[in-house]
DNA sequence: CCGCGACGCGAGTATTTGCTCACGTTTCGC
DNA sequence: GCGAAACGTGAGCAAATACTCGCGTCGCGG
């Protein structure tokens, strides 16, 4: 297994120019990763597609993953960001609202960039550092076990933790395959209707 | 994404002694998978750990890819045989028992090499000839569709089909993310007991 | 027991890839 | 305008890796 390199930047641009170099970098991991996936994502490639040398790269970044991690930082922070939005209406909700909520701004989540969420679900080997990245849920499940809660009087849940944790590893495990066995059905209302019947169904019914 | 490269077998081993020099290949390159995983799955150190000369490898195997998807074959057909085991009983039972039966059948299917079936799901990107074989539902969907089905009359289920995908992209998703953030869970009886609710709520609750 | 094909070997090759480093260019404070 | 620091360059290196090929060995039919 081993690899466990340092990931963070080797040195701050400090300049504009510079800055709009590592952009420019990122972009262009962005589009070889969508390109030739995680393997053909050589370093010299995306120096190439960036148009920029090579040892400019090496400049801001310490090897080839940080680029990388650097790339799922990124989308991450839009996932997080859609998530984030969506589930602040989520305090007073209703059952039925909150759920609708929840199954919504996974969709919405999903659908930010399909196919790079689907390249680095499917194709970027969780090592290292890259790991903590994938514990996506992490950042927003908080805000669903407050809700749970909030409501445990209402609904029979005996640990909202892990009944949080339960559902959105089901969900995003739904999506995630669906992401690569059902595109189509991203856009389709009867995943959305589906998925709020299971949460709903599962938080209903519960007991102990 | 490119990369198609052959996988099936170069030349058939027709002597014992070729044939067991095959079999240690296959076990070695799942020790080699399991330590090293599938970056650090070299053909040369899979030779060395096997005892036998790279040379060898090449005659029976075309390439690298090769290596791996004998493995994942190998895997499979033992999660295959424990599915198809557990759901045989699966025609005349209620529908308490056909949801325990599912989730028993699911759970000891991911008991058999924790470890190895981890390092498969994560670590192997799913390219070409591979991606078919992470079409691991397909094989036993069918059993669990018929079963809803034959029952269809005593549950609101519009249709088996997706409700079955999704059941199973749901736990499977689970176990998934279980297999890598709770390994421990595997063996506890909660992890078993939410699932079943999960299920039995998804298929006792639904509407249209 | 012999001959031939299947088998097994491993040094070596061609290629790729991550990354460095010595040098030229731009930017900025003063 | 000038000096220094930040920036940008790309030829090329060291290491790794998938895979070949020519040769020696084994085993089986006759």
């Amino acid at each position: 297994m081993a690899r466990q390199r340092p990931v963070s930047p080797r040195k701050e641009p400090s300049q504009r120019r510079s800055r709009e170099l590592v952009d420019l970098i990122v972009k262009a991991t962005t589009r070889v990763l969508l390109k030739h996936g995680y393997e053909g994502c050589t370093t010299n490639r995306v120096a190439e597609v960036a148009g920029v040398s090579i040892g400019s790269v090496y400049q801001y970044f310490p090897n080839k993953d940080a680029l990388v991690v650097r790339v799922m930082e990124r989308h991450q922070e839009k996932l997080l960001g859609v998530m984030t939005e969506h589930l602040a209406s989520l305090k007073d909700a209703s059952l039925e609202e909150a759920v609708k909520t929840l199954v919504h701004a996974m969709l919405d989540a999903h659908r930010i960039e399909p196919k790079l969420h689907r390249v680095l679900r499917e194709q970027v080997p969780r090592i290292g550092a890259l790991k903590a990245l994938h514990e996506q849920h992490s950042a927003y499940e908080p805000l669903v076990t407050a809700w749970l809660d909030a409501h445990r009087e209402a609904l029979p849940v005996a640990d909202p933790a892990v009944a949080t944790w339960v559902l959105i590893a089901a969900v995003d495990g739904v999506l995630g395959r669906v992401l690569v066995d059902r595109p189509g059905w991203l856009e389709q209302q009867q995943l959305a209707r589906e998925l709020e019947r299971l949460i709903v169904a599962y938080l209903r019914g519960a007991r102990t």
